[in-house]
Order: C-alpha cells, then structure tokens, then sequence
DNA sequence: CATCGAACCAACC
DNA sequence: GGTTGGTTCGATG
C-alpha cells in the first residue's frame, strides 16, 4: 500500500508503485500517450523510477507499457522483444502519428492529470 | 523544430 | 561509494 504524507510519497514497495502506474496507464485511452514524468509526478517517484519499473514490468502485454512515452515525444524505451520498433508499431496501429524523427506531437500526447480530472469530474 | 549537455532519483555493483 | 538507466529541462543551431 502507498504511503503518502502532506502530498509527499514517504514509504512505497516498488510492486505497490508498479502497480499504480500500471493502473493509470491502463486508463490512458488509445490514439494518446502519457509520460514518464506524468505518472512519475502523480505517484510522487521520479521519472526514472517510472522508467525502471515499466522496464522490469512485471505483468507485459497487460499493461499498454507501449503508451508511455518521454515528455519531448521520443518513445523513450521499450524492454519487450521488439525494442522500440515494436512500440513503434503499436503506436502507429492506435492511430498515432510519429514525425521522421520519431517523435510524438504534442496533441497526441496527454497528462495523466487531464485524464483524471480533465474529461469529466 | 532538432540536437547537445547537465541535473535528478533510485536501483545496482 | 561510484555508475547507470525506458528521463527532464534549458540553451543553441
């Protein structure tokens, strides 16, 4: 379970975060992307931490891992068996548009903050 | 808009 | 205790 105090994330499993991460990826609709430092920033961990625990993810395929890119719209990693390539792919099968340098515009690419409380709420 | 470099946070060796 | 990583931000071409 996630401890937070005053806003501040105090004490935290790397599962619990994972899992949490997880979920609000799973809540990123398709055609959109997220970012490290969205989910990093929610959570209260850093962005790097995101990256890691997407990286040693622990349940692939279930988790749309592919959706969750860098904040400048580079596709940042991907651990799984294609590499990058692959999320490539998949981005570009949800109707993602990538720029010849691979990058993600800005439009395709959403806070976890706008989804949460953005839509609706 | 694209590219380079320096800073950050936590895990790993 | 030092290095690396699925990052980020700011400055320059």
């Amino acid at each position: 379970m996630l401890a937070y105090k005053d806003g501040r994330l105090v004490k935290a499993s790397l599962g619990d975060i994972a899992e949490a991460a997880y979920m609000l990826i799973q809540l990123v609709p398709p055609g959109r992307v997220t970012t490290y430092g969205s989910i990093a920033r929610l959570l209260g961990v850093s962005p790097r931490l995101i990256g890691r625990i997407l990286a040693s993810n622990k349940r692939p395929i279930i988790i749309p891992c592919h959706r969750v890119v860098k904040s400048d719209g580079s596709l940042g990693g991907y651990s799984m068996k294609g590499g990058v390539g692959f999320k490539e792919r998949l981005l570009r099968l949800e109707g993602v548009r990538l720029t010849r340098n691979k990058r993600i515009p800005r439009e395709n690419i959403i806070d976890l903050c706008e989804e949460l409380c953005g839509g609706k709420n």
